[in-house]
Parts: C-alpha cells; structure tokens; sequence
DNA sequence: CCGCCATGTCAACACTTGTTGGCCTACAGG
DNA sequence: CCTGTAGGCCAACAAGTGTTGACATGGCGG
C-alpha cells in the first residue's frame, strides 16, 4: 500500500481528494438533483472546506459535469444470440442499476437529465456514443437506428418507474420476474 | 359574459388572480421543475407580487401541490375491443401530451416527481386512482394488477424520452409511427 | 538552516430565495 | 361625508447559496 507510483506516502494528497469529492458528489446528485446538492454539502461528506471543491473543480457546474461521466459496459452485443438479446439487454441493464450502490453514475444522469439541460445533452451523447453502437453491432445500422430509441424507451421507463418514482407493482418484482415481463416488450420492438 | 354568478363586474376578481397564479406555476413547474421555479417568477408572469401568491396559496409548497393535480381523463376502456387497446392507449397519452400546449399538468407531475418526493408521492396516487381502474375495467382486476405497472412504464419511458431527454430518434417521430412502434411492446407485456 | 509550494482552513462578499408586515387604494354601506 | 374591508403593492428580513481571497501549515529542495 506505499506503493510509490500510486499511493504512498509520497504520493500526492489531492489524487485522493478529488476522488473524494467526487464520490460524494455523485452520492449528493444522485439522491438530490442538481438544485439541491450544495458545495457545502458535498465538501462536509468528503471531509474537507467547500473552498476546496472549488480549487480542484472550478464550478459547481464544472464538478456536474465530471460527476456525469458514465460507462455503461454494454457488452458485446454481437456474441449473443439474437433471441436472447432482449433478456440480456433487459438483465444487464438491472444488474447495472442495482449493482454497486457507490455507483451513483447511472442515477445521476438520469435524475438530473430531467430537469437539467446539460444532462440532458449528455445523456444524448451517451445515447449516441454507447447505446447505439453496441445495438448496431448486433442488428447492423439501420435497424439499430429504428429500434435502439424505442429500447432506450423501455429500459429507461422501466428505471423510472422503479427507481426514481417507484410505483409500488415495479418495485415489488424482483430480477427474474423483471427480465421476463420486459423482455418481450423489447422483443415486441425489435420485429 | 357578464354573468353575475361568474364573471360579471360585480364578480370577485380574486378568483381569476388566483387563476393566472395556478396558470402560470404550472407553466414555470413545468419548464424548470420545482427548486428552479420561484414565486417571484410566478408571480411577475402573472402580472402580480409575490406576495399575492403567498396571501393566496401560503406557501410555495401547497402552491405546488395546487399545481400538480392532474385528470388523465382515460376513456372507458371496456368499450375498446381488446385487440386495440394498446393502440388506444399508447394514442391517448400522446395526444394528451401533445395536446394543449397550456396544459402543463401532467409535465409538472412527470418532471418535479423524479427529483421530488411529493410529486412522487402524487404520482404514484394518480397512477393507483387512474390507472389502475381504467385498466381493471377492460381487463378485470388481477390482469390489470399484474400488467399496469408495465403499462405505466412504457408510457412513461415514452414521455421521458421524447418530451423531457429529447432523444432524436424518439422525438423524430410523428403521432402514427409512434403508435405503430409502441402498441406492439404495450401488447406484449399485456400478454 | 531558509524559503517555497502544495494542501488546506477561515471568514467574508454578493446575491437570491421564501416569507412577512405595513401601507395604499378603491369602493360599498351608512 | 366617513368608515370598513378586500385586493394589491413595497420594502425588508433571515437564511442559504456559490464563490473568493487572505492566511495557516507542513514537508521538501537548496
């Protein structure tokens, strides 16, 4: 752990500060929304003076915005068969949702992409940058580009209704039960 | 329009202030959600002081809660042959979407109950008064138990990625590819 | 040893917010 | 005429916000 590349005592401090606040800033965003996650907040759960958010982020704004990168480790959507596709698309998607609860990323983009215009680009991009690639590879480009909208369509309303507003007959399934009520609605858009 | 029961001179112009207060909440809860909406907006829209908003609704939250009330206005779906239903549906919360552009209402409640707990809280108390009911009629109780909050999902994921995140491949479409597209995935989960 | 720089704290500024209480104005009833 | 009252405005308060700049501190190179 005194690894000097990385960790050490040696180490630079701020490495470690900055990933602090950043952890703490996904948390806030994610169960507030953009509005309603102060500097101040986020600085007292990482630790540290609100003065320092601002050295190491600039702005409010700026620390949104490195709050919102996110990786949806979409696997390789071509190596599946296609009558699986949907139950892997709807299972990865929960699995992502539910799995690591530090993992905020996911919850942020999109509780905050609502009320906020620069999420909402960035969940475009996103859209754009991951979504639609990994679908084209596994039904070629122009029926990815007609379907992978109406699938994004379905796996957000599903986050929605179960995470955000949490509509009891959503919450109460659990991930069996989830995957194959969805499935064949994606199904149903894939033909 | 000089009825002396409503509108006449005589009438109390309390009422229509109130009137142009709710108006315009609706519309600023609407566009910017609930923390980025303020009663001084509200009211400079209305053409008042915001002190008015105060005297007449006492705080910002029950003029939010004034705000979010909502009639879906949902058709008797017995009268609907089962095979058009998801059509039917998908059809009908679109043109209610798309419908009055003055009526923000069900905008305020989609938008402010992803960030909100009270809105999530009215969300959930229209879907169980609304939805549930509307569904039961065309499908008896415990099939509309079991397929609502599917239902529910879709419309909404729909109205979240076409109205609020914009996805271009969800907002390019018109009223009948819309509900071409998703009739078919509402038809699926209905089975 | 000295001095420097990164890391961090403290206190304050300027601004916006919801909310309040006092004042004004018009008008109906006597 | 006076008076009361409802509808409305103005100015202010207290709290909380993002943001800034001056100051502390501790370790490292000379």
């Amino acid at each position: 752990m005194t690894d000097p590349s990385e960790s050490g005592p040696g180490r630079r401090s701020s490495d470690r500060t900055k990933a602090a606040i950043l952890r703490a800033a996904r948390e806030h965003f994610a169960a507030r929304g953009y509005e309603r996650t102060t500097i101040r907040g986020v600085a007292a759960d990482a630790g540290i003076d609100p003065s320092m958010v601002m050295r190491y982020f600039g702005t409010k704004e700026r620390l949104f915005d490195a709050a919102l990168a996110v990786d949806l480790r979409l696997p390789d959507l071509a190596a599946v068969p296609p009558h699986e596709l949907p139950a892997v698309l709807v299972g990865h998607f929960v699995d992502r949702w539910e799995g690591d609860p530090a993992d905020d990323a996911l919850l942020v983009l999109l509780r905050s992409a609502v009320t906020n215009e620069q999420a909402a680009e960035r969940m475009r991009r996103t859209f754009a940058e991951q979504v639609l690639p990994a679908l084209a590879a596994a039904l070629g480009p122009e029926r990815a580009a007609r379907c992978a909208g109406l699938i994004a369509s379905q796996v957000l309303g599903l986050a929605l209704t179960r995470y955000l507003l949490r509509l009891p007959p959503v919450v109460s399934l659990d991930r069996a039960a989830l995957v194959a009520a969805y499935a064949p609605a994606v199904a149903a858009v894939l033909a």
